[in-house]
DNA sequence: TTTCAAAGTGTAATTTTTACACTAAGTTTG
DNA sequence: CAAACTTAGTGTAAAAATTACACTTTGAAA
């Protein structure tokens, strides 16, 4: 081993966020103009997702929940660590240079970005948008076209940690109501799992679990038979943990 | 939404490796003590995992891989990153203060570093020691005690990984010579697992999933009946995976 | 040649998974 | 108001996977 001189790297961190949500019936994502998220860049209206450099003196999750409270008003959102994205060539773009002059930082600084997935309910972030909300967007996740940055890297990873996480843990609640009905998990599981779930089958699956208590409740506004609604149950789920369930 | 001037961090950034080993009958983990590790630190026994501060313009994973290579001569080791830990609390145990001065990091200077998993066969390891190899020692993963910084937390991250990979890919394999016994894997997954596995049950499960192809070869120097050796023969799970095989 | 230690082998009961089609209920349309 | 439409809701049988469990074989050592 040659002892050479290298010299050690000093770089901003930053964390950017993947915020799923479900509308009934397509896994949606996040986005926001480039230049409505950091407000010091004019005309860039590459789609990015939402992020920002962290705080001296701040914790990375709590940085991850500071971008996501000033985006949606919501706190206490469920929110997760993906992992970190730092090559040194994931700023070469040549806009993604000149996101580098707008903001300041040194013309070849390193920005390393931490990763974050987050899974919201639609309706909830309908009602309490805050902040710079309102450039925000939620985009189809399958037809998420060329992101700033690695971003598409990033949401790529999200998707896997998704994917794995739902498989062992009913993570996929929080992105429905409190109250929902089968039809509306069953198609959610799909979409998320890519799958091709027996209908059926996943009902009584799920039923089995006893993570679901039936409520008095049914769908309204329909043009059809209304189906039941059913709420999550996480002691349940506590429990049955310790049995080691595995989902779709 | 108040706009409050908050300083934008400036971290340095390191990474930190688990590297994993199995002697036939424990799981281990590789450990230095710093002042071994940092050689301008002097006089602190603490143990640590390996590590470095990442060079300019260098690949985090690459970054992970070069602290491995000087550490054990072999290149190709099997890595994968377990996340980012930036707490900006971890540095305040008075060594860890001691440790940023030695190595001349401003005082209150913030380092997030970069936790990555390796699985290594210990026997090839010890064939090729290198650099400062000299000055690592296996630990026994269960009784590692107090480790500096936060790398507890670390570890715990790392066999929480360990564990679900294992689950879902035949990563247990790297931790084996090429050639191994179906009781070598079995009590692999054992430890590893925390399990209490059937013998007979993995031994047929194994050998159906068709990654294990029998050897002319025999365990030789044991006082009892040797075993057959096997390979593992990865065609095979990438085939398997798309059926979605699922390990103990 | 006996003893010891781990290798190697099979089966039956249970549970889980899969594939698959009709009836029920409420709304809309003619 | 009856027919048509749409989604809710239900059961069963076959196949596959999992579990629990004990004796024989083989080679080395005593």
């Amino acid at each position: 081993m040659s002892i050479v001189f290298q010299k050690k790297a000093n770089p901003n961190v930053s964390v950017d966020c993947v915020v799923f949500g479900f509308d009934g019936s397509d896994l949606k994502v996040l986005l926001v103009q480039r230049d409505l998220r950091d407000n010091l860049v004019e005309g860039d209206d590459t789609l990015v997702l939402p992020g920002d450099l962290i705080f001296d003196n701040e914790e990375l999750d709590d940085a991850a929940a500071r971008v996501l409270t000033n985006l949606t008003g919501l706190r206490n959102i469920f929110l997760e660590q993906i992992g970190a994205f730092g090559s040194p060539k994931r700023l070469l773009k040549e806009r993604d240079q000149n996101w580098l002059k707008a903001i300041r930082l040194e013309p070849n600084a390193r920005v390393i970005t931490i990763g974050y997935f987050a899974l919201v309910n639609i309706k909830n972030y309908k009602i309490k948008p805050a902040g710079f909300a309102k450039h925000l967007l939620w985009h189809d996740y399958d037809t998420v076209a060329e992101l700033g940055f690695d971003h598409n890297v990033i949401l790529n990873g999200a998707i896997t940690k998704l994917r794995n996480k739902l498989y062992r843990e009913p993570v996929g609640f929080k992105l429905l109501g409190k109250e929902f009905s089968l039809h509306q998990l069953y198609t959610l599981y799909n979409e998320i799992m890519g799958g091709d779930i027996d209908r059926r089958n996943f009902r009584r699956k799920m039923l089995k679990t006893g993570f679901l208590k039936e409520t008095e409740n049914y769908q309204e506004g329909v043009p059809h038979k209304p189906a039941r609604l059913y709420t999550f149950v996480k002691k349940e789920f506590d429990n049955a943990s310790k049995n080691n369930f595995k989902f779709y």
